[in-house]
DNA sequence: TCAATAACGGAACGTAGTGTATCGTAATAG
DNA sequence: CTATTACGATACACTACGTTCCGTTATTGA
C-alpha cells in the first residue's frame, strides 16, 4: 500500500528543509545533533524510486542524494556502500499475509493474488528482476537476497504442508517442487517474457497445476 | 546440429556491415585494408565471455577490447554501442533441436533436457538473468530480446500443439499456460532462488505438471 | 611497383561517479 | 552558553567510461 514515494518525486529540497523535527530515535548517551529520521526515510524512499526507475546497476549514490535532497555524506554516514543501502530499501517493501482457509485451492489462489498485487503495487516487478539479474555476478548481493527470496517462497511451502497434514495431497508429492510449479508461470511471465502480471492469471494457473499435484493420491 | 537458430531482429547494422571482407569477400568496389574477420569473431567471443563473467551492466567496451586483444575503435567501427554488440553475441548462442517422438511426455522430457544442457553448457544460465534484469529499464534491449525469448518458448508450445492433434490433451487446456507450467520451476530456480539447473529436475517436473494437464480430458 | 584507401592497435581526450574531506550552519545535551 | 554532532553543499583525487585521434599496416587498382 504505499503512497510513500509519490510525494518525493518533485520536492527534492523538501526533505532538506524539513530538518526541523529531526526527532531522532537514538540520542541516548550521545550529545550533539541527532540524526534526522526524515533524511533517513527520504534516502530509502529515493533509493526505491530509483531502483524502480533505473535498476540496480544504474543506481548511483549521487543520484540517491540528489533525489532525496540530501548530501552524499549523509548517506555514507549511514551506509558504507550502495549495496547495503539497496538491501535495506528493498527490505522495506511489504511482505504478504498468510492465508489459512482450510482449503489448498483457496489458500493458493488467495496467496497468489496477494503476491501479484504486491508485485504490481510496490513495483517489485521491476526491482526484483534487476536484483536477480545481478545475483549471478555479485555474491554479496546474492547472499543478502537469499533470505528475501526464501521468505517469498515459504508461504507456499507451508500451504502445501498444511494440505498434506489434512490429507489433501499425497506424501509422494515433492512439496518444494509443487510450490515452484505454482509460482512458475509467474516467474516465466516476469523474467522470460517481460510481461505484465495480472490477477486473472491466478485461477487458471492454480487449476492446471493443482490437477497434477492432486492426482497423486 | 548446433544450428544457430534464433532469428535476429537486427537487420539494421547487419546491412551496414556489408563491407566485411573476411578473406576474399572482395567488398564490392571498396579499396583499403579489409576488416579482419578474426577480430570480429574475437570481439564476439570476448563479449560472450564477459557477459557470463560480469553480466550485462558491468560489461564495458573497454573490457571487451582488452579481452579480444583489439583496439576500442575496432569495436565502435562495427557496432555503434554495446547494446547491439551484446545482442549479436547473444544471438550466437546455440538454439536447440526439436524432438518429435510421438509422445508428449518424451517430447517434453527430451526437450527440457536439451534446454538445461544448453543453459549450462553455454552459460546461458548466467547471461539470461542479467539481460532479463535489464529489460524493465531498457526498452531497446527489451525489444531486441523479445524474439529470442519467444524462440525459446515456441518449441514447447509446438510440442503441446502436436499432442493436442494426437488427442493426448483436451481442447480446454491453455497451451501457452501449459508451456509456462513446464518451464516454470526452471525459471523459479534460476531467477528467484539463484540455484543451479540439473537435468535431474526434468523428470519430476514433467511428471507433476503433466498430471494436471492430462487430467483435463 | 606504388599511391590511395581503410582498418588496425594504442593512446589521448572529456565526462561521470566514487568515496573522503572540509566548509559554515543547525540542533541537541549538559 | 558551550561542546558536540549531524546537516547540505562543495571540492577533491581517483578511476573507468565512451569516443576520437594517431601513426602503422594490409589490400586494391592504376
Amino acid at each position: 500500500m504505499g503512497e510513500r514515494a509519490m510525494a518525493q518525486a518533485e520536492g527534492a529540497h523538501k526533505a532538506a528543509r524539513a530538518t526541523r523535527s529531526g526527532r531522532s530515535s537514538v540520542a541516548a548517551g550521545s550529545t550533539g545533533r541527532p540524526r534526522s529520521e526524515e533524511a533517513h526515510q527520504a534516502i530509502l524512499d529515493a533509493t526505491l524510486d530509483l531502483l524502480v526507475e533505473v535498476g540496480f546497476s544504474a543506481l548511483t549514490v549521487e543520484g540517491v542524494a540528489q533525489r532525496a535532497g540530501v548530501g552524499k555524506a549523509t548517506i555514507y554516514r549511514r551506509w558504507p556502500s550502495k549495496l547495503p543501502l539497496v538491501v535495506e530499501a528493498f527490505g522495506q517493501l511489504p511482505g504478504f499475509e498468510e492465508v489459512d482457509s482450510g482449503s489448498l485451492e483457496t489458500d493458493l489462489k488467495e496467496t497468489l493474488k496477494t503476491y501479484l498485487a504486491n508485485f504490481n503495487a510496490s513495483s517489485l516487478g521491476a526491482v526484483f528482476p534487476s536484483l536477480a539479474g545481478e545475483r549471478a555476478h555479485n555474491p554479496e548481493l546474492s547472499k543478502l537476497l537469499e533470505p528475501v527470496a526464501k521468505a517469498r517462497r515459504e508461504p507456499f511451502v507451508r500451504i502445501f504442508e498444511r494440505a498434506r497434514e489434512r490429507g489433501e495431497i499425497s506424501d509422494e508429492v515433492d512439496i518444494g517442487l509443487a510450490a515452484d510449479l505454482v509460482v512458475g508461470p509467474i516467474s516465466v511471465t516476469l523474467f522470460f517474457r517481460g510481461g505484465t502480471l495480472s490477477p486473472k492469471m491466478v485461477g487458471p494457473i492454480v487449476d492446471l497445476a493443482l490437477g497434477g499435484i492432486l492426482a497423486k493420491r
